[in-house]
DNA sequence: GATTGTGAATTGGTTCACAGCG
DNA sequence: CGCTGTGAACCAATTCACAATC
């Protein structure tokens, strides 16, 4: 009658060529060495999950149920089941689930022991607006750097930051430990943005940019585009009613 | 907390599925006088073709093949083809698609004949910065109305334009035609901002607040949780180099 | 010869349903 | 009992590969 659904719309960077090899000559099969292999879909509920958590923790709830965190997050109670399988964390049978245990390892398997300093490139009214836009330093993110190439902007402080010129990324990335980019160009100036970012060290890249960019293919690149959205919106709301929730 | 449990998000199965499954006593596979059937991941897809389609025709390109499509969108050329069968459209064996034909069927695929005023709710940092944004404008959605209900905002003008309170969505709804509100409101008032929408009578909603809403099956939802893309892009920067790009 | 359109194969993800355990 | 963990069934989406067509 009724479903959950959560859908992801998952697609392709630029160029990838297949480098998902690295089984290369390992005999066994089965596990390097590591819990590979959680599915891309589960790794991008995982921050859902990890938000709901984090609310049941500060609600002083200290175990959880599949079908409750579910709830909570929106999708199905097998889901939520099968998801946490691939992280190898384990429930109590008739119990549920231990709140902070589970928060640990998702912390864990997302990388969020440390802080990810940010630099964001591109100030105009995104990239400041973003500069200032709390959600990142409360979650681990801080906005460490600001650069551009507009000498309007260069030497301007936004937010008690000062902006540097694109140039400094190196010099940046190095003395303040970034290791996330955002962009927020405009297209056109987005390709130069992310080899900038690539070339001093950036370890992955968010992109606001409508454009695709091109990046080596261990840096992880993911891409919002606003217009995009809402033109999907516009789909959905001229056709029927299908689905349309997605994860982010 | 919420009780309205009956009128969860009804998912693409639900009715997709219910209209096939009625379709196989029927001769006809399909077509209930509609072209539906257009996969969500498809749907996805399209604005990014459009973009691609655009560019080329303003670079004077009047045809262009599957692969050319494809390389320009980051996908691969068989799903290029596959999605525009979808569509019902034609191309010429040998030669490739019409580069305008394309692009007028993609545009009333959409829906985008006409523009659809945009609403924002929430004028802190990221509202602030989404009501300045050019690429709404520029791509069919032009921000037409903006509320809040802190005191401290509403009266103020913002980009331009009046902030209004959230009371008057009824209103501004009616005399501006408004078909589209983005929640751009800390997520504690994202619910309320959602159906204060819902009941105005606001079409399709884009969300920026990290927290589920809940809305009738009707109005077509996205969500972009930035601080959730941050946390995927952690996951992939440290664990292998998994595929991560996304459409959106 | 080039390029589409599409069945068939494949891969990835979701959901079911139930055994197993606390 | 209640709730987890998981094989099996299902469904959606991608990719392959090739005949059809200009």
């Amino acid at each position: 009658m009724f479903q959950w659904v959560n859908r992801l719309v998952t697609g392709v960077s630029g160029l990838q060529t297949g480098l998902s090899e690295c089984a290369h000559k390992n005999a066994t099969v089965v596990e390097v060495g590591d819990e590979r292999a959680v599915p891309e879909a589960t790794v991008a509920r995982l921050p859902v999950y990890r938000r709901c958590l984090l609310e049941l923790a500060a609600a002083g709830e200290s175990t959880v149920s599949s079908a409750r965190l579910a709830e909570l997050a929106g999708v199905n109670a097998a889901k939520v089941r099968k998801d946490l399988s691939h992280l190898g964390t384990y429930g109590v049978r008739g119990v549920g689930y231990d709140v902070e245990n589970l928060l640990g390892q998702m912390g864990r398997a997302l990388g969020l022991d440390e802080e990810a300093p940010v630099v964001i490139v591109g100030l105009g009214n995104l990239g400041s607006a973003l500069s200032a836009y709390a959600g990142f330093t409360t979650r681990g993110f801080p906005v460490a750097a600001l650069v551009d190439t507009s000498p309007d902007k260069v030497g301007r402080r936004v937010n008690g930051l000062e902006v540097h010129h694109l140039d400094q990324l190196p010099a940046l990335v190095d003395s303040l430990g970034l290791t996330v980019g955002i962009i927020s160009t405009p297209a056109d100036a987005a390709q130069e943005a992310a080899d900038a970012l690539v070339s001093a060290g950036i370890r992955s890249i968010l992109s606001f940019a409508p454009t695709i960019i091109a990046v080596p293919s261990h840096v992880p690149v993911r891409k919002v585009d606003l217009a995009t959205e809402l033109q999907i919106l516009s789909y959905y709301q001229h056709h029927g009613p299908t689905e349309s929730g997605r994860s982010a």
